[in-house]
DNA sequence: GTTAAATGCGACCGGTCGTGCTAAAATCTT
DNA sequence: AAGATTTTAGCACGACCGGTCGCATTTAAC
């Protein structure tokens, strides 16, 4: 392997774990550059934009996410038992991919609310693309029968989702360690809510 | 009134303004100055530093907020129905207020959540002190008879704030219209499920 | 082993940030 | 109306921001 890749690929770790603590905006370049032994010039030549750098970072997240949380999704049996798996790790995610602080992608979400541009399409398709899985295993859990049939596979991702952004206002602002109970319990209710002959 | 206090109002109101958008780290003194039409130092007086400025308008928001969302409480019948009608302005806020962009106290929350100090300290309360009020309206539905006996307000106030922050994702950044209704259907699904005798 | 491309350094640009200081202007009090 | 006080402007500072350039060095290809 080249050099040049080499150290493009240190520079995108120390971004994504940048953006974990400091968001996608804080992704700064001197500070960066320090931290992996380049110059600002040196880090940035890798780039040509902070855009640029932010979109990679973003894309490398991604594929984090998508083999710290997804991908392992086959170990458990299909149906629920898929489902629950991807939601708790999706739960301690980006610790479970030895990343520090918080889920980069809802701080960059707050970030980009209002900031048009290719990183927020990205960052859309992004979340997209992820509830779609949340959705086919929901789906899959219902086939399984382990779901009722009328479930709206939508309607409990979208309440999925919620339970993932209280777990992180829980865990990570709020700092209480009865948050991953909370959640739990909220997991199991929703579940329980949609198994079929109730 | 005094012209100081009256020029530190018009500021206020601008600076909550700009953090509806911008968040408070956005909260920068020129663009601030030229938006009541004032210079930096001119502006900078009213406060002495940053930080003083982000808990004025800090505490600005939440008054709003107090008055927008709580406050009308009043205006529907003890028990559930108070209940909802706070949940569905907490919805609408900050529209509910006349400002623009989205809920302050999440980018907030967002901004500060590694950033120790006394602006993350107070924010913190706040939330503390909106889900006392929640508890105490689920606590008081439970006694109205509008919800089972066995509910745990603490969990049901958690699940209430999961709707929110999702609420938030799928209006303010996935931009989705299908979102309201998907909110009030879990709503409703939190709501019948803590309903006695099922 | 020579050569040419890839790679990173260092200095530097214009701009904006938060923060001080002093002096002038506007306001309030008497 | 005159004096006391508050309020604002003006200016400057050091630090940091993203970004650019030319040059040295290392790397890789021939």
């Amino acid at each position: 392997m080249a050099k040049g890749p080499r150290t493009r690929s240190r520079i995108l770790r120390a971004a994504v774990e940048t953006a974990c603590t400091n968001g996608f905006n804080g992704l700064n370049l001197q500070p960066l550059a320090d931290r992996v032994g380049l110059t600002k010039s040196g880090l940035y030549a890798h780039f040509g934009s902070k855009q640029a750098l932010q979109l990679a970072a973003l894309e490398h997240a991604a594929g984090l996410f998508q083999q710290t949380v997804v991908a392992p999704a086959k170990t458990a049996a299909a149906g629920l038992p898929r489902l629950r798996g991807v939601f708790e790790r999706w739960l301690e995610w980006p610790g479970g991919a030895a990343l520090p602080g918080h889920c980069p992608f809802f701080a960059a979400a707050v970030e980009f609310d209002d900031q048009a541009g290719p990183v927020r399409e990205r960052l859309m398709r992004l979340f997209r693309d992820f509830r779609e899985v949340l959705e086919q295993l929901v789906a899959s859990a219902v086939r399984h029968g382990h779901l009722a049939p009328g479930t709206v596979p939508r309607q409990l991702v979208h309440e999925l989702v919620a339970l993932r952004y209280a777990h992180h206002w829980g865990t990570d602002f709020m700092r209480e360690p009865a948050t991953a109970e909370r959640t739990g319990t909220a997991f199991a209710a929703l579940i329980s809510r949609g198994q079929p002959a109730g």
